[in-house]
DNA sequence: GCCGTTTTCGGCCCGACTGTTTTCAGTCG
């Protein structure tokens, strides 16, 4: 069976609509009191059928569904009553008994199935809109379990979602962002009286896209030391010195700090770094062995607490080893490290190079030769100097004339910079007609990065096209920011990732992970569609400035979260994938 | 409903916080 690209048969149910089903299936039984359990049960069945790269339908069919996790063979069968039937016989009479409208009520803050069955029961509520009329009849006071505190805090929500869907906007942070916010605050915090260190924790340390605040961990000296110094004051401090801080930084994200002492900065760094549902596991792991794991340590069947300075100690006391952040997702990584099968993940140290700049010579800000020398400074062994293709015209892309000119200051820069290897390149735009040089243009240059700059309301089929024909010419070396998606601004083009990713491990083209904060592309689901399918990646700053050589650190996190192995890197190579050996 | 280096049945994470309560259930991460 070929491998899947996100396109199966038009009439079998993909994985996010089988995922819809169970998560609603969940919810629902969830109102109704179901076991909780059994609640949980569809709902994780719900996450793992998104993250699933395979057909589940097409796994169903065959009776292969239950080798995923998560999925037994009830789910196994209700996929395939969805896919033979269009619909599933206890989704259908779960909405009959409870109205899904009850699912968004319960959804706000403060409320929860309990209180959203409560208002149901007692005044008949059965979505939003109900509630908010029987928030101004002032009738909810009536329904138990509602006080003033949670009535008020119902009304800030109606009116905070009625605003934002007037005009929409993300209220997540996105990656680069907020790891620039938590590295400053890491550091300021880290130099403030009685703080002994502070570390990055949360899904911004696992590298996600986007996170909803910043979770510092510190280790102080004496309790509240931290909180302090954040502005905040510490909520209640444990026996054992912990204390929990909530502060907004200076531009509106709110920070959260789990501060104590550090025999036990092990213990919170891994609580707070989660996934929650990595955490879950672990517990449940931790539970056969007869051990209780918390923020504040291990407790062992005799009852005895045990603390850990670092995570890995935490790790190593339940019998694994240190699990990378960027894997703690619960999608196998702890049967993966029982297996002592965890990928070992590209790290910054292993790149030696970075052959995607820009120079002045097109939009970049610093001349060649400052680029140059900085990259040198960062320890490279080679970088190349990308520029932009005519076709660019508001990036003042080179023409060939340019591009010939951009050559000689090359040569001259080589004479002064002997121990850093320059290569003459191009990020050489994929066009209609093929690509923005002539074959001859390109035969020239040490390295082609070719990439999408237009056309994107083009077909997924139509560009899919344009990148296959990038890829199979034999002078392009990795293509530029895959997908051409801008992080709250245009969506990834609908191209048909897993053929792009075949045909680039055909040919040995490299796919690019773009670190620029706005771009992260390939992310992490497609750089790891695109390992899968043999193809090798690229690491990449995109950098426009001497600056922005540090914007390879995200593109470094993506790649780790897609398990990506040093030697799957065309850049973390001496002699970039045997390019620099050639005459 | 899932799952098994103690189990094919009987378990299934932990603690903080909040607001509503008269001692704690529900919610959150």
């Amino acid at each position: 069976m070929p491998p899947y690209t996100g396109w199966i048969a038009a009439d079998l149910p993909d994985n996010r609509a089988i995922a819809e089903a169970f998560q609603l299936l969940g919810d629902l039984l969830q109102l109704e009191g179901a076991d909780r359990h059994r609640v949980l049960a569809y709902h994780r069945a719900a996450t793992r059928a998104r993250e699933e790269a395979r057909p589940l339908a097409e796994l169903a069919l065959q009776g292969r569904a239950t080798e995923v996790a998560d999925i037994g063979t009830t789910l196994q069968a209700k996929i395939v009553e969805l896919a033979e039937t269009g619909r599933i016989a206890a989704l259908e009479t779960a909405r009959e008994r409870t109205p899904e409208g009850l699912v968004e009520v319960a959804g706000l803050r403060g409320l929860g199935p309990k209180r959203a069955m409560a208002a149901h029961e007692t005044l008949g509520v059965a979505s939003l809109r109900d509630l908010g009329a029987a928030l101004h009849d002032g009738r909810l006071a009536d329904v138990p379990g509602f006080g003033k505190g949670t009535i008020e805090s119902i009304g800030e929500q109606l009116a905070e979602r009625a605003m934002r869907a007037a005009a929409p906007g993300g209220e997540r942070i996105p990656l680069g962002r907020g790891l620039l916010i938590a590295r400053r605050l890491s550091r300021e915090l880290a130099e403030a009286p009685g703080v002994i260190s502070v570390d990055i924790a949360g899904s911004l340390r696992r590298g996600r896209e986007s996170a909803h605040d910043v979770d510092l961990v510190a280790s102080e000296e004496h309790p509240g030391a931290a909180a302090a110094a954040l502005g905040a004051s510490p909520g209640s401090v444990g026996d054992d010195g912990v204390t929990h801080a909530r502060a907004q930084a200076g531009d509106g994200t709110w920070v959260e700090l789990i501060a104590g002492p550090a025999e036990s900065h092990g213990n919170r760094l891994q609580h707070a770094t989660g996934s929650a549902a990595h955490n879950v596991r672990l517990r449940e792991r931790a539970v056969r062995l007869g051990l209780s794991v918390s923020q504040h340590g291990i407790v062992d069947a005799d009852g005895v607490r045990h603390v850990h300075a670092d995570e890995a100690g935490v790790y190593r006391a339940l019998g694994l080893p240190d699990i990378p952040p960027e894997l703690r997702e619960d999608r196998g990584e702890i049967e993966a490290a029982l297996r002592d099968e965890l990928p070992q993940l590209v790290r910054l140290e292993d790149l030696r190079g970075d052959v995607h700049i820009h120079t002045d010579w097109s939009d970049g800000r610093d001349s060649l030769e400052d680029m140059v020398v900085a990259a040198r400074a960062r320890g490279y062994a080679y970088v190349a100097i990308s520029d932009h293709s005519p076709r660019l015209r508001m990036a003042r892309g080179l023409d060939e004339r340019r591009l010939r000119a951009q050559w000689e200051a090359i040569a001259d820069v080589r004479e002064r910079h002997p121990d850093i290897t320059i290569l003459r390149a191009c990020e050489v735009d994929i066009v209609a007609e093929g690509l923005d040089f002539e074959d001859d243009v390109l035969a020239e240059l040490d390295f082609v990065t070719a990439s999408l700059h237009s056309g994107f309301a083009l077909s997924g089929r139509e560009l899919t096209e344009r990148v296959l024909r990038a890829i199979r010419s034999p002078h392009v070396d990795s293509i530029g920011h895959p997908t051409g998606r801008m992080l709250g601004k245009r969506d990834a083009a609908p191209l048909d990732i897993g053929a792009i990713a075949e045909a680039a491990a055909t040919t040995g083209t490299a796919l690019e992970i773009n670190g620029q904060l706005n771009r992260l592309d390939l992310d992490a689901d497609n750089a790891r569609t695109a390992l899968d399918a043999g193809a090798t990646l690229i690491l990449s700053s995109d950098a426009h400035s001497v600056m922005g050589l540090d914007f390879v650190e995200n593109s470094v996190l993506v790649a780790r979260r897609a398990g990506a192995p040093p030697d799957r890197i065309l850049n973390a190579t001496a002699d970039l994938g045997g390019r620099l050996l050639a005459p």
